[in-house]
RNA sequence: GGCGGUAUCGUCUAGGGGACUAGGACACGGCCCUCUCAAGGCUGGAACACGGGUUCGAAUCCCGUUACCGCUACCA
């Protein structure tokens, strides 16, 4: 049944950026292609030239550059097959499954009106394009257009859907479409199945709002005499209002989320158990993981909603399991970007760098949370947040005392260990009879002006005696000072 | 309207006739750990759309209803 080597294809029309939805879509054609040792075909179909843009396919390129989509030949546009197209309509006139419909546009909407007027479904009839040859050929002798119409067969048209099984559509229900425009331009269906052929496509996978163009595509096939592919159509992504996705529900691009401060591994997991699940309650995979567990026949029917809360929850997994060298790459242009450090300042400092990232990276959910939280270790100069300073130095004096005592039996540790700190802050907590957390929490805000950070000692050791000294310091003159 | 597709906690899902007092995850609440947060552990609430069948037995199979989605273009 399945063929000895899959070929797939990833088909965007360059209309705007890589959705989330066509990212997954992509995401499920390269996973197959990488599982089974596939083919992996890139195909740009910018047939509608008032719609496509180069930007929009650039978009794409990047979208799946970012996720790790790669794909193994050149890029095919299906703009350039259009000689193929018309070729393969032609033959189709040639061998009688197809004809010549000089029908004007006009007079098609006005049948079409009429017919919905009488409240009637709107059907082609084949009769009204067909003329006696002796006319059938003063018109062509004469130039007029034409379009080239499929001439749908009596019967029924079925396969065996990777996903769906078997799904069937009385041929009665199709009308004869369009293949050709009468002004050469090939009609969608008719370019997809012209290029799959011509690709060698074995498996079609694709968004399930194609089930209903799959019909007219195999009757293509075997009117041109062509091998069908296996076909898989996979559910659609909903926004969290249940509607098809689009740009109310906020981000959608996948471009947007890598701004957002997403890792590609998290997000390409996150869109894969969108209308897929590994079993066993896996949830988290890496990348090497997802492909070694991918499994077409357990694709799901049910359209999905995107959830972003958990994507984040999911990047947050990534960035804490992912190998320190496998996120640096994206964190470190994010700080330079901020314009916390500079690529020199981080590769002159690697080690320290790596304690502080690896540090921060467990506690944050993004790459943004990640560079928020490193930057008082990157700044001479802190910002105190109001919350952290109105619960941690409520009672000021008693604060300032505190810290100014915490900085004194610091400042003599001849060792700069979180062993020695611990026992000078800890004594000192005893000796004043309070909680170290009493010590601990008001100068986790003078070290950071956060409320939240790395472990006390390690926030100590990364900051260095002197800055470290200099903080504690500089939060007891600002707590002497009137409020 | 016609045709097609789908239907398990708010969300992502496990489940493919008895193992289901329906499992896990996100989110939400509580507790533990603890110098904060995150992580982690424990824990609470929360679902088989409805109605008929088939069967000794149905979340699982069949039919219908309902809801949602798609196609019905010389759009892709």
């Amino acid at each position: 049944m399945s063929a000895i080597h899959p070929r797939l294809r990833f088909a965007p029309s360059p209309t705007g950026y890589l959705h989330v939805g066509g990212a997954r879509t992509a995401l499920f054609n390269w996973l197959y292609c990488r599982k089974h040792g596939g083919t992996f075909l890139l195909r740009i179909e910018d047939t509608d030239k008032a719609r496509s843009t180069d930007e929009s396919t650039r978009a794409i390129f990047e979208g799946l550059h970012w996720l790790g989509l790669d794909w193994d030949e050149e890029v095919v546009y299906q703009g350039a097959q259009v000689e193929r197209h018309q070729r393969d309509a032609h033959a189709l006139v040639a061998s009688g499954h197809a004809y010549r419909d000089f029908t004007t546009a006009e007079t098609l909407e006005r049948l079409r009106a009429e017919a919905t007027a009488r409240k009637e479904p709107f059907k082609f009839d084949r009769r009204i394009a067909e003329y006696p040859q002796a006319e059938l050929d003063a018109r062509l002798a004469a130039g007029e257009p034409y379009a080239i119409r499929f001439r749908v067969p009596e019967g029924s048209t079925a396969w065996d859907d990777l996903v769906h099984e078997r799904i069937e559509f009385p041929n009665k229900d199709i009308d004869d479409f369009v293949i050709l425009r009468s002004d050469g331009t090939p009609v969608y269906n008719h370019a997809v199945v012209s290029d799959d052929i011509a690709m060698g496509i074995t498996l079609v996978m694709r968004g399930d709002d194609h089930i209903s163009n799959t019909p007219k595509q195999i009757l293509l096939y075997q009117a041109l005499g062509a091998a069908l592919p296996q076909f898989a159509h996979l559910p659609m992504i909903h926004g969290t209002d249940g509607k098809k996705l689009s740009k109310r529900h906020g981000a959608t691009a996948v471009g947007d989320y890598q701004h957002l401060g997403i890792l590609p591994s998290a997000m390409a997991n996150f869109l894969a158990l969108l209308g897929w699940s590994p079993g066993q309650d896996i949830e988290v995979m890496m990348r090497d993981e997802m492909i070694a567990r991918f499994d077409e026949h357990k694709l799901l029917k049910k359209a999905a909603v995107f959830d972003p809360k958990k994507l984040e929850w999911m990047n947050g997994q990534h960035l804490s399991k992912l190998p320190l060298d496998d996120v640096l790459p994206r964190v470190v242009p994010a700080l330079v970007a901020a314009g916390l450090t500079t690529d020199a300042d981080v590769a002159a400092r690697a080690p320290w760098f790596r304690t502080l990232l690896d540090l921060l990276r467990v506690r944050a959910r993004t790459i943004d949370d990640l560079v928020r939280q490193a930057t008082p270790f990157l700044r001479d100069a802190i910002e105190y947040d109001a919350d952290a300073v109105a619960k941690q130095w409520a009672d000021r004096p008693a604060t300032r005392d505190l810290l100014d005592a915490a900085a004194g039996v610091l400042a003599p540790l001849p060792e700069w260990t979180p062993a020695a700190m611990e026992g000078a802050t800890r004594t000192l907590a005893e000796v004043r009879g309070v909680s170290a957390g009493k010590i601990f929490q008001p100068m986790r805000v003078a070290l950071t002006g956060l409320g939240v950070s790395p472990g006390i000692f390690e926030v100590l050791e990364l900051l260095g005696k002197e800055r470290a000294l200099a903080r504690l310091h500089a939060a007891v003159r600002r707590l002497g000072e009137p409020v």
